[in-house]
DNA sequence: GCCTCCTAGTGAAATGTTTCATGCGCAGGG
DNA sequence: CCCTGCGCATGAAACATTTCACTAGGAGGC
């Protein structure tokens, strides 16, 4: 430590006014013009940086928001962290990362931290219950706690129906709804929801297959898809995944079985993940919109007037093909 | 804002204790047994939870690092903010996350706020020339500011020379060597260096094409290979990439005119990126320890005694087949 | 039994801000 | 020329900790 960081008592000093004055400076609080001059030539010549603990422990605002994320490892959670990191920085909000694994301990231990920390309020998108703080203004992604916490989502149902659309509209007719995921309930549950609609509602065969945590996932799927097989085909020609990874697995597995896709069996998955380096998508998917998504969590985290939150926001998919379907 | 959160003061009071007893025991020093007790209860019955701000306007101690990226969208950044996170937490300490987007300013800008921020220290991969504070504990990935800053990075050298050989033993005769990149000095620049050396020593001829910011890359490389082109064959029969990124888009470019990979040129990338969901590589390469990579800047930056901290440490890499050679 | 030493809890000071009650000085009106 | 207001700079108090100089009380020795 060669000089002591300046605080703003050596800024007044140096300027020759009195501390609140500085204060105001900073805070851009009205000044006559001599006195704002003296005091940002002062904290120029000493370099002075204001010291955010200091303020936070005073207005208890902190400009950093935490944002709770399974890992940054996944494509999809990798851009949400992105863009959420790059609206916050517009907004001059710093972003405090954690990732939890999923673990439920560690998800909620998070949450404990950041009232520690005191971060202004928490974006998560985790995959168990949470205890969120009455006071702390918290956003989910994919996840609702509670009424009065809202929640951002891809417009799950709509996807799942789209998806459904675009697998009869390419000429299927015996459809399949695989998953996996965790059991406690979440908006990406819908993705299934809409696509059965669809199904139902135009009388199609729709089997569906949910894997939870704990299953071996490949083995359950194999299973699923031998028992829809007589004489090397398949009685299912179109599957809408869960998940752009879900829908990889399946791709491989449906490979081992002999089947061609999209020839013999055309699929769907959801995400929009795409190849590293490229537009490239891994299949032919549901985009859900990142970005979009990171920018509404800010918006909401942050808005003004916290009294009339939406407690669910949807934002808009889209469609688009990757080679698992026959466009 | 129900129920303003308690502090050290109401705890005290809650347990009839002074103020400086409660400190003693939220900071881990020896305080006799019946007081203990006291302590622990009052604050599980108030819900107290330590206020790290004020915790930190006196100690200037934060427990909180800054990592400074290009951004978390690619893979590889995406490992090292994951594995830097968990190797923080791991030790107690939070990760403050900033993107840049390889801007300069932004860069510098990022440095200046962590200043503000009081984190107590910063891991940084940034691509330009940095001023950073003599007393702020710095540690650099693949960059090396000064002396009394420490490198963290990947033996590229050694990557670079173990490319060459593995391409030799492969059967090539006559290499390459592509990169992009910014023109500021960096630690990557050594795999150049290394595949050169090997090239020199062996006396194998080795084309090199260096393409700086700006320039429009596919052109320049295309341009490149046709140049080397003559009936419709490559005299060049083995490429060494500077990055997986490079070898990807290298491929592209060969497939474009025709040349099949690896039968009529072997390449090899550098990165060891992966496939998303899988293991699988986008080519040939040689892989750096992200997770190593992550665990070394932490205990580097933590270490208690910053006096003898190396200027450079270099992690070994490995080389992995991924489709782009013929093993 | 008394004095001393040591252990361990105490509470005031200090950290760098923001905020707010004061009061100074200047202008405008009577 | 004096008085009233008003605008604005002032600096003390408060924020929730840590730290440190004190002090009280108990143990041990003579």
């Amino acid at each position: 430590m060669k000089n002591a960081m300046p605080t703003m008592k050596d800024v007044a000093q140096e300027a020759g006014v009195a501390l609140g004055t500085v204060s105001k400076v900073f805070n851009g609080i009205p000044v006559g013009e001599s006195y704002r001059i003296k005091v940002e030539e002062a904290a120029r010549k000493l370099g002075y940086q204001v010291n955010q603990y200091a303020r936070g422990l005073k207005t208890n605002k902190t400009n950093t928001v935490a944002v709770i994320l399974p890992g940054v490892n996944h494509p999809f959670f990798a851009a949400l962290a992105h863009h959420v990191c790059e609206a916050l920085a517009r907004r001059d909000y710093r972003m405090l990362l954690y990732v939890t694994a999923s673990n439920p301990e560690i998800e909620q231990n998070c949450v404990n931290m950041v009232r520690q920390n005191k971060a202004d309020g928490i974006i998560g998108l985790t995959y168990n219950p949470l205890v969120v703080d009455e006071d702390l203004p918290f956003v989910g992604i994919d996840r609702s706690f509670r009424a009065d916490i809202p929640c951002v989502a891809a417009d799950n149902y709509g996807g799942g129906r789209l998806a459904a659309e675009k697998l009869l509209e390419l000429g299927c007719t015996h459809l399949a709804f695989l998953r996996t995921g965790s059991s406690s309930p979440s908006e990406t549950d819908k993705r299934g929801d809409g696509f059965e609609a669809v199904c139902r509602a135009q009388q199609i065969p729709c089997e569906v297959l949910r894997r939870n945590d704990g299953e071996d996932g490949p083995e359950v799927f194999r299973e699923f898809l031998l028992a829809h097989m007589a004489e090397g085909k398949l009685d299912i020609d179109g599957i809408f995944c869960s998940t752009d990874l879900l829908a990889w697995r399946i791709q491989n597995i449906l490979a081992d079985l002999g089947l061609r896709v999209p020839e013999d069996v055309q699929i769907i998955g959801f995400d929009g993940i795409r190849r590293f380096g490229g537009e490239e998508l891994y299949c032919s998917t549901i985009i859900q919109p990142a970005e979009k998504m990171a920018e509404t969590c800010v918006d909401l985290l942050l808005a003004k007037d916290r009294s009339n939150i939406p407690a669910l926001v949807c934002l808009p998919v889209s469609y688009a093909p990757g080679g698992t379907t026959r466009e």
